[in-house]
DNA sequence: CGCTAAGTTGAAAGAAGTCAATGAAAGTGG
DNA sequence: CCACTTTCATTGACTTCTTTCAACTTAGCG
């Protein structure tokens, strides 16, 4: 039978013992998000893990209740194959952020115990989780740097030249909204940077799609504004 | 024979095998480092994980070589007992950030290797790691809350709120210097804001000394500003 | 006793956020 | 299939906050 989730693919699971695996498949129930709706939110207690097998969701803090104007800060965007939730399995801590659909999107629920029991039964299991969440503070330092070392400008060059070294020459799988709360800036001040990068033929814009045309001139946009 | 440097007593190694811990313990070598002098810095292979004993060390993010001007961002500063390095434990990246000496400090330098070892005699040892690294990534989450959505008063207050709950009374472990950079202003305004809460009999300022008078007036603070 | 580093304070410039208006696109329901 | 509604993106004017630059005071230390 074919794996409709390929758990063996997976970084945070390469190498796992087989029957391990299969333990976790077997306990990893489907979940069904509609465009908008929360896994979870911030102050509710940690259910587990999640694989994103199909969507998009993003992590993001909340606003405060007080204030009118939702301005909220994502920490992060899962896409297919992508792991989160990690972050809670071993702490009786509530959830830091919200976790919200940004389209139909399923996801793979694994709950805290059969996390657990994988691990007692294959310590390679939590070595991989340690390598995961270093990754993921690590990514958060260098997302600190990023705000508070770096204008609106080079973060926004630095970010699309990032996802040119990903590889991807168009990125289109979220709204600049989105970008523009992973940036920590608003989406107007984003809109003016894009549209001078635009006109410096570093990128272009079409309906909501972005072409990145010239990742070389991106980088030095970053130093630029460094050494002024 | 007393155990001069209390691994039993941290929280990390809380609950592990005492053979274990001997084996750890002997593994550490005692570092001593000068004011101003650099444990490693960014870019350099991570030697393994550190254990502070006496005095301070900060942890931050360098500023871009090509600024003169020298801002740069503090991301957390340890005190005795407190364990740092961890998370390139098993990672093969470098640091990603540099780490300097506040004062003269004593630090206990466990190598990856013998790390490695009491991941494997001791199941617990991973686990205990998992739930510090957790933490840890919390905490940063926190952090990006307070730099992106929060404007200097409100970190400020919600710092010294923080210190306040953490039951000191006193702040004076290191200078203003450290602790704008840590909340990500300059020294000049973290000094108006200073100056500010201390005519609101909020806190109390000398010579470098921060007396903390009134917590509550302080979370006020945090939450004043959020709904005017 | 001067030297250096740290903290304070003022004035001015600059960056980004807020508010508001407009246009375009996409999704919805009859 | 079309009209309607809602959301998203863009642009301009204005405001606010923070940094920058500079001068000055104070304290610590050889």
């Amino acid at each position: 039978m074919a794996d409709p989730i390929p758990f063996a693919r997976m970084p945070l699971f390469r190498g796992i013992d087989a029957e391990v695996l299969d333990a976790l498949r077997q306990a990893a129930t489907p979940q069904h998000l509609r465009k908008g709706e929360f896994l979870f939110r911030r102050g509710e207690a940690c259910q587990g893990l999640y694989v994103v097998v199909e969507g998009l969701v993003k992590l993001a803090l909340p606003t405060a209740p007080a204030s009118e104007r939702t301005l909220e800060r994502a920490i992060e965007v899962f896409g297919p194959g992508a792991i989160f939730g990690e972050d809670a399995l071993f702490l009786d801590a509530p959830q830091v952020a919200d976790c919200q659909a940004q389209a139909r999107t399923t996801v793979l629920h694994v709950s805290k115990l059969a996390l657990w029991g994988a691990v007692e039964r294959d310590p390679l299991v939590s070595t991989q989780l340690l390598r995961n969440l270093s990754g993921r503070l690590h990514t958060l330092m260098r997302d600190i740097e990023a705000v508070s070392l770096q204008n609106a400008l080079q973060r926004v060059a630095s970010f699309l030249h990032e996802q040119a070294q990903a590889g991807r020459r168009t990125w289109l799988a979220c709204t600049q909204r989105v970008i523009a709360s992973k940036l920590g800036v608003t989406p107007e001040t984003l809109s003016r940077v894009m549209s001078r990068f635009s006109a410096q033929k570093l990128v272009k814009l079409e309906r909501g799609k972005i072409f990145l045309l010239d990742a070389e001139g991106l980088a030095r946009q970053v130093a630029a504004s460094n050494e002024r």
